[in-house]
DNA sequence: GATAGCGGATAGTTCCGCTATCCACTTTGG
DNA sequence: CCAAAGTGGATAGCGGAACTATCCGCTATC
């Protein structure tokens, strides 16, 4: 197959695989000659990955290039290519340093104690985390930090069924691959279940309509 | 205050502040001549909201706007705020039509039924979620609709909380923008805290580390 | 042997979230 | 009272991200 017929399955325009190549997203096709190369289905695969992360999962080109990078490394660390799709969100967070942060870095610390988590404080998700919870103590929602639990047992249930998942469904050689499926797109999966449930919640609540 | 002040208070640069002014994210400050102006504590409670939304929640300028409108709307429909803040992931996607993208409305519509929530086909939290898992069927991982059941079960979880915790917490006047501080910020945490709970159960089945 | 398509390279486009500059005009400190 | 600092408002520019367009010499195909 050429980049033509790998454009029209995919649907993506043959510039922008182009790019995605340029990027390190995608592998070159093998060079037959001198200027034809041809692609098979693990570039289709990957191919629609690649959007799916982008499109649902909302990653960006570069952070997708991390992850892409470790899932092909024959080394295959698991919870290294896990930490590279979790990282994603990372960024450059400017690390504020005032009252707030202080006390959400604490309780957060609280909260990975208290739930014989496996997690180090300097954990991307463990900053993430303390970062959310210092900004709705500075809009004075630090009261929030009260349903912590609430939201732990639900992440842990969620984590449970990813698990689970994983184990009854996906073959091993794909388990890497799968991970990192279900940690980007199943954050998107819950968000919007949480949504509908809080448009439920609401609806209930407050008026028909 | 000046906007100056407001600046260092909040640590947002005087340009930026003027940028959300002509964005519509922030109202002008009442002038007192025609090039002096003051704002007040609504003012610097408006500025941290945004950077909130925008850092912590990952929302785009128009989105915040709209939300922000939407939130200062004396008319107040509740769930009509919740629904701008919502939607803040949306987006423009082209809606594809293909097999997956059918079934998984259909997997969608069920789990609806299933769980009688109040919800229409074509909300937009509904339709995000056939498009994640449509786009997991399009990746060979249509079995993962098999747990959406237990991820469902944490979101009515979560949902509970926030509600609970707006019922306890917050007054009633500030609990339009509570809500919405929730259901973006309360994303963040959830996620945060999700992958934290990933990395715990990948540490006890595989390595230490 | 004409035509369509290709791989590879480079340059350009659009959008987004700021940032810089300018202006005429207060406010403030000495 | 006057100079320096700061202000509101307007316009223009910048840097990063994700493409998109164009061009080249070549090749597969009819």
């Amino acid at each position: 197959m050429r980049v033509g017929e790998l454009s029209r399955k995919t649907g993506v325009p043959v510039p922008t695989i182009k790019y995605y190549v340029r990027e390190g997203l995608l592998p070159p096709g093998e060079l037959t000659s001198r200027n034809q190369a041809s692609y098979d289905e693990t570039h289709e695969r990957r191919l629609r990955l690649i959007r799916a992360l982008l499109d649902v999962g909302g990653m960006r080109v570069a952070e997708i290039a991390d992850v892409l990078a470790a899932l092909d490394d024959p080394e295959r660390p698991l919870h290294k290519v896990l930490g590279a799709a979790a990282d994603r969100v990372g960024g450059a967070s400017a690390a504020y340093d005032d009252a707030e942060s202080a006390a959400a870095r604490g309780i957060v610390a609280d909260l990975v104690s208290r739930r014989g988590w496996r997690a180090q404080a300097s954990n991307p998700a463990a900053v993430e985390l303390a970062e959310a919870l210092a900004a709705m103590a500075r809009l004075g929602h630090g009261a929030f930090a009260d349903v912590l639990d609430d939201y732990a047992d639900a992440a842990e249930q969620v984590a449970r069924a990813d698990l689970g998942y994983l184990d009854r469904q996906v073959a091993v050689e794909d388990m890497v691959e799968g991970m990192v499926v279900g940690t980007v797109l199943g954050e998107a999966v819950f968000g919007a279940l949480r949504r509908l449930a809080h448009v439920d919640a609401s609806a209930r609540r407050y008026g028909e309509d």
